[in-house]
DNA sequence: TTAATTTTCGACTCAACGTTCGAATATTAA
DNA sequence: TTAATATTCGAACGTTGAGTCGAAAATTAA
């Protein structure tokens, strides 16, 4: 028969150089900025073998979000799952998120965003990040009737904190990535906990 | 004698025509999807005129970033020069912040988000940006000298307050624009003043 | 070894787009 | 009215970059 485990193995592994490829140069040049030639040479190909591994240069593209929104979603799984408070399940998924961001910092500025930049409807990667985006506002909105939260509209606290955390992971001048301490004790100062003190 | 006040004014005027098609097309298109026939279209021109007045497609850009950060500038002003202290002049700022973007939301969103996409040296908006987020920044410093902002590194609370409110002004879905109010609760919850309570 | 299959890429096509040219039209000044 | 100047734009130019073609090279199977 044709095409062993191996070669599909390899395949895959050409597949994954060319998306690091093309993230390198889509983080340098931008989205519309990268030039397929330019990923090929960063990933050590020649262009017209890009098409023989993707379809086009938005098939590229897609192919990293889709890859990474998984990839954080199936990291946070266990943290949702965990059967502590909405508070503190909160505060666990936001430092999991701090943690995939200070993992692969280029990636996750990519998946945070590159997707203001598109339109075009259908993407598979939306599944996850609806997921996720569900989840915390869930946990919100539990953590408010529980008390555990300021009582703030949940759609707007969601907002808020949104905002708030891509502020703190992504935002501004090129100092050192913040730390997991910092966003604990900003967040502990911030979301005042209303049960306590 | 050549050129009249009136010419002036025209020309002018022909300018801002210009300016406001191509933020139009900028918003729907974004910055690369944006051609120079489509805002030649779009402002009721021919694209050679559009050379006329602006002397390339960045030219315009830029004009856009500048007239808006200037304005966005000059409209905070007097609230900086007020004389309430740090807090009270810091969520004046945020709230003078929310009324421009309330008035022009395609221009505001251009303002925060465009930069990101640019690299060129030597724009002269960033002059305006830089004074805006200083002014900012000290008020933060002077606050928490003070006592009026939880005791964290002036940097990261920026950050944060930048993210925070990026969040509550700009991102997420087309439900209806925050309102003052909400803006003013929010930072209030948000920002406990410690001398209080 | 040879034939089939998979992988690679140089060279090309083609369309889009920024920019310029040059001439036409409109406006102003004399 | 005429000449000078200001404004407009259709058409053309040059470049860039996505995507394709066909054949070479490498790998696998017989």
């Amino acid at each position: 028969m044709s095409v062993s485990q191996r070669q599909l193995e390899e395949r895959q592994m050409r597949q994954e150089r060319i998306l690091t490829g093309a993230l390198e140069v889509f983080k340098s040049k931008g989205l519309e900025g990268a030039t397929m030639d330019e990923i090929a040479t960063e990933s050590g190909f020649g262009k017209a073998t890009l098409y023989y591994y993707f379809h086009s240069k938005e098939d590229v593209f897609a192919a990293i979000l889709e890859n990474g929104w998984k990839d954080l979603w199936v990291s946070l799984e266990p943290v949702i799952a965990g059967d502590e408070g909405p508070r503190r399940t909160f505060i666990n998924v936001l430092l999991k998120i701090a943690e995939n961001a200070r993992n692969r910092p280029g990636l996750f500025e990519f998946l945070f965003n590159a997707p203001k930049v598109i339109t075009f409807e259908e993407q598979p990667w939306k599944k996850y990040q609806n997921r996720m985006y569900g989840t915390i506002q869930g946990l919100l909105e539990d953590g408010i009737k529980a008390g555990e939260f300021p009582n703030i509209n949940p759609q707007l606290l969601f907002k808020a904190m949104g905002g708030l955390f891509m502020g703190l992971v992504l935002m501004g001048d090129r100092k050192e990535p913040v730390s997991e301490k910092d966003v604990e004790e900003l967040l502990n100062q911030l979301i005042t906990d209303p049960t306590q003190k």
